[in-house]
DNA sequence: TTGATGCATTGCGAATTATCAATGGAATAA
DNA sequence: TTATTCCATTGATAATTCGCAATGCATCAA
C-alpha cells in the first residue's frame, strides 16, 4: 500500500481538476473556482486485495473515490455471520455516510487491487456548503447506493440459490465480450446469503453444463442467454 | 381516498410552515422566506390500506411525506416474484428518486391507512435549487433509505428464516410496551424473502412457545428477550 | 343466525440448502 | 522440481424450506 501525495493544497487542486476519471467522480461538476476551496491534500492511494480501508464504527476521516479495482462493503451480524451489502467500482464513493454521521457504517475491504482518491471529510463538507455544484453529484451517489441495495434485495436475495448465482454472474459480466471475473466462492456466498459450498456447487454445475467456460484465475466466459433463462426460472 | 387541498399557493405555504410533524418532515429546516418559494399546492391525501400511490415506471410527478400509517415499496422480478424492499413510516419520504430520474422505481402501496403530504416534484426541485436548507434533509433521507436497505440485507435476508422472522418482529416492536403490530403473512414473507407458509409456521410457533402473545387483529405482545435469543442463534 | 370470504394454520412429501469431512488442483515459495 | 498452502470441488447426511392441499378461524354482510 503506497501513498503518494498528489499535492500540497494547490497542486492537489490542480490534479483533481485534470483528473482522468473526473467525469465519473464526485467532483465531476465542479468549476475552476470551486477547486480553490480545497485546502487539504487529496491523496491517491493504492491498495492490494485484502487491504481494509476502514471498519464499521471507525471515525470517518476520509471519503474514497474508486479510480480502479473493486471494494466490498460488509456488515456483520451478532452471531458472526457476515454479509456483503455492496460492491464499489470505478467512480463509486466509499464512506458517504460520514457526511451525515461521525462513523463509518461498514467494513470496506479491497476485493481487487484498487487505486483510490482519499478525500478528507472536511473538503467535501466545505464544498458541499459553499458550492451548489457538488449537491447533485452527492444526491446521485446516494441514489446509486439505494438502487444497488434494492437490486440486491430483489435479485440477489430472492428466489432459489441457482437463479441468484445466475443473476450475480450476469451482473458481473462484461456485456460486450461476455467475459466475467468472479470472486472467491466465499465472497460470492456472502453477497448472496448462501454458503460457500452451495455457491461452489452451482458454479461447478454451470461449468459442466456450459453456462460458464473456465478461462482460469476466476475468469470465465458466460453464456448469458442460458444464464438468463436460469435467472428467470425460479 | 379523500383529497383535501390544503390550499391555493399561499395557504398551502402557510400550513406547511405550521405543520404538526414538520420537525420530522422534509421541510424541517426551512425558514419563513423559503416557504414563499412554494408556488404549487401541496395536498394532504388520505389513503386506505391496499391503495397504490404509484407504480414502478410511472412518471414521477409527486413526492410523498408520510404523516401517519405505513407504506410498502415493492419491486417485482421477471418471474413474477415480488420483494418488499422498504417500509415507510411517519416522517419518511416516498418517491425521492424522482429528483434524480423521471420515473418511480418501486410500487408504493399503503399497508396501513395513511395520511400523506403530496408534494409536486417541481416544488422540491425549486427549493433544492434555491435554498441550501433543504439539502441536508435530502441527504438525510437518502442516508436513511440506504441504511434501512443495508439492514434489511444483513438482518432480514441472512440466516435461518426463524431468526429472520424474530429480527423482523423485534424491528416492528414498540420498545416501550413491547407491543407489535404485524402485517399479513404474505407481506411478512415478501419482506423476508420466504414463503407465506414458512412465515405463518414460525409465527404460530412463536405463539405456542410464548415468544408472542396474540392480542387479536395482528396485534401481539412480544417477549423481546426470548426473540433476541432466537435472532442471534443462527 | 347463517353463510360467505379471506386469511392463517397445519400436514406431508419433495426439493433445496446447510453441514461436516474428504479430496482435488492450481499457484507460490523454497 | 518439490512442498506447501489455499481454495474449489465433491460426497453423504441432516436440517430446512417449499409447494400443494386441507382445515380452522375470524370477520362481515345478508
Amino acid at each position: 500500500m503506497e501513498k503518494r501525495a498528489i499535492a500540497n493544497a494547490w497542486s492537489g487542486v490542480s490534479n483533481c481538476e485534470n483528473c482522468g476519471i473526473r467525469h465519473l467522480a464526485l467532483f465531476a461538476d465542479l468549476e475552476h473556482t470551486d477547486f480553490e476551496l480545497i485546502h487539504k491534500p487529496i491523496m491517491e492511494v493504492e491498495k492490494k486485495a485484502g487491504d481494509r480501508l476502514y471498519g464499521e464504527g471507525d471515525e470517518g476521516q476520509f471519503l474514497y473515490t474508486v479510480r480502479s479495482g473493486v471494494i466490498k462493503l460488509t456488515q456483520y451480524l451478532p452471531d458472526g455471520g457476515q454479509r456483503i451489502v455492496r460492491l464499489l467500482r470505478t467512480g463509486d464513493v466509499a464512506g458517504l455516510e460520514v457526511l451525515v454521521n461521525p462513523t463509518y457504517e461498514h467494513y470496506a475491504t479491497v476485493l481487487r487491487d484498487a487505486e483510490l482518491c482519499q478525500i478528507p471529510r472536511d473538503v467535501v463538507e466545505r464544498l458541499n456548503r459553499e458550492t451548489p455544484r457538488l449537491h447533485n453529484q452527492l444526491l446521485n451517489r446516494w441514489h446509486t447506493a439505494v438502487k444497488q441495495a434494492d437490486e440486491w434485495l430483489t435479485e440477489l436475495s430472492t428466489g432459489s440459490s441457482k437463479s441468484r448465482v445466475a443473476r450475480l454472474v450476469i451482473g458481473l459480466s462484461d456485456k460486450v465480450d461476455n467475459s466475467c471475473y468472479l470472486f472467491s466462492r466465499e465472497d460470492l456466498g456472502a453477497i448472496l446469503g448462501v454458503t460457500t459450498e452451495t455457491t461452489s456447487r452451482i458454479i461447478a454445475e454451470f461449468k459442466r453444463e456450459g453456462s460458464l467456460k473456465d478461462l482460469g484465475k476466476n475468469h470465465f466466459l458466460a453464456d448469458l442467454v442460458r444464464l438468463q433463462n436460469i435467472a428467470n426460472e425460479n
